[in-house]
DNA sequence: TAGTGGTCTAGACCACCTG
DNA sequence: AGGTGGTCTAGACCACTAC
């Protein structure tokens, strides 16, 4: 048994997660302390550090200096998904994809954008609608507002072969944003252009984006019947 | 100038962070080694490491040995949600929770939820329908399957008073799970305890469950019209 | 006020990958 | 083969907070 291999920082983790679940430390243990479970493992403290902060990251522990380390009782687990953009999503369906440009105009800021943006009065934006098709079946229908304002250039922009998500993306990456899921209705033009009946149940999502604060755009892209989102934790 | 306050991890990772935003460094920039930037910086390579590590696990960054550290191109930006406990959900929008069990069955597995859970030929599961209120309005209506094998004390469970979610996690919390979002259709059942409409469009949450590999549970959560899920990033 | 986690340092070794 | 990130160590100081 002198042959034991090095604890790295997942074993440490592992075996941790592993005494919670099998409630060998069941909910409200408090658990050794750093120092103490280094000692255990024998390895360093800031090893066991790494383990026990990634285990609070996600919940499953709460830590506090002085009091300690707990196994919570009632976690809040989060859910990953990724955003993807929907030319990879088609992809990585081993689909053909295809983008079409339904139309487009320049208009002033209606109310309700400008609250859900935070934007300023007499705001123009630039409203797009567009279609992505997955070998050709309708797949996405997205409707999209640019604000001129953030994106100067997007007057310039030809839309007629790209996608306002993929160009958006090279002109203004690594934005924040807020999504919301949503189930809708079709209502006559979405069930036109996706291909359904009307009335039909229909999965949507909202992305409302900023970069360092200042509004950019706010986009629906409401999917076929059927499509799902999905993840692990 | 002498009195520079040590740069943390977070100053580091924020100022790396600003230059990708602002273009300083463009996407494909092939960023200074850690070595390089901790000199930059004046500290230590560990603390640019976990400043870059965090970033690369949000998908800004990509990194790989003797190539060094490159700005992604086309991120994939990953949105984490809170599965909170129904309960939770509605006590947070100041409403009063109420919950209903509508019935339960001991049954076989039925031949999709054995797929669905990787379930064993002939297993048994509990079949439990409810429903979820808030302010008496109808909130939720969920309808589960447990598997008797992964908890056998469910067989002597009384889920009149408290809700299987609850009582699950006091069981066996910690489990892993996979999620997913999607929008149905209201049949006659549905729109009777939701209190809509026959066809209206539902957003509706399924979660598998697993401890340890071993199936738990399944369950559909269907919500009241114009529920939605959101987050930010 | 004392104990705990949060973080940083300086150095080291290793694994992976590109040229 | 060599350079880069991935990780660990042993020690240190600090900040928060329960007692």
């Amino acid at each position: 048994m002198a042959d034991e291999k090095r604890l790295g920082f997942q074993d440490i983790q592992d075996e941790v997660l592993s005494r919670i679940q099998s409630r060998i430390w069941p909910a409200g243990t408090l658990l050794p302390t750093e120092i103490e479970l280094a000692k255990q493992f024998g390895c360093a403290r800031a090893t066991v550090n790494r383990a026990l902060r990634e285990l609070a990251e996600q919940g499953l522990i709460d830590r506090k200096r002085k009091r300690g380390t707990i196994v919570n009782a009632a976690p809040v687990r989060q859910a990953k998904f990724e955003i993807e953009v929907v030319r990879q999503t088609i992809e990585d369906m081993n689909a053909q994809y295809r983008y079409s440009l339904v139309g487009q105009d320049l208009i002033g800021a209606p109310e309700w954008l400008r609250a859900q943006l935070n934007l300023p009065n007499g705001s123009d934006v630039l409203h797009l609608m567009c279609m992505h098709y997955a070998d050709n079946q309708p797949f996405q229908y997205e409707e999209r507002w640019i604000n001129i304002d953030a994106v100067p250039s997007v007057k310039d922009a030809d839309f007629s072969e790209i996608g306002p998500n993929e160009w958006l993306l090279a002109q203004v990456p690594f934005s924040n944003a807020e999504i919301a899921f949503s189930a809708i209705t079709a209502d006559a033009k979405l069930s036109e252009f996706l291909g359904t009946s009307q009335g039909a149940s229909l999965f949507r999502l909202e992305r409302a984006t900023w970069l360092q604060g200042r509004p950019v755009t706010f986009v629906r892209m409401t999917y076929q019947p059927g499509y799902k989102v999905s993840t692990r934790y």
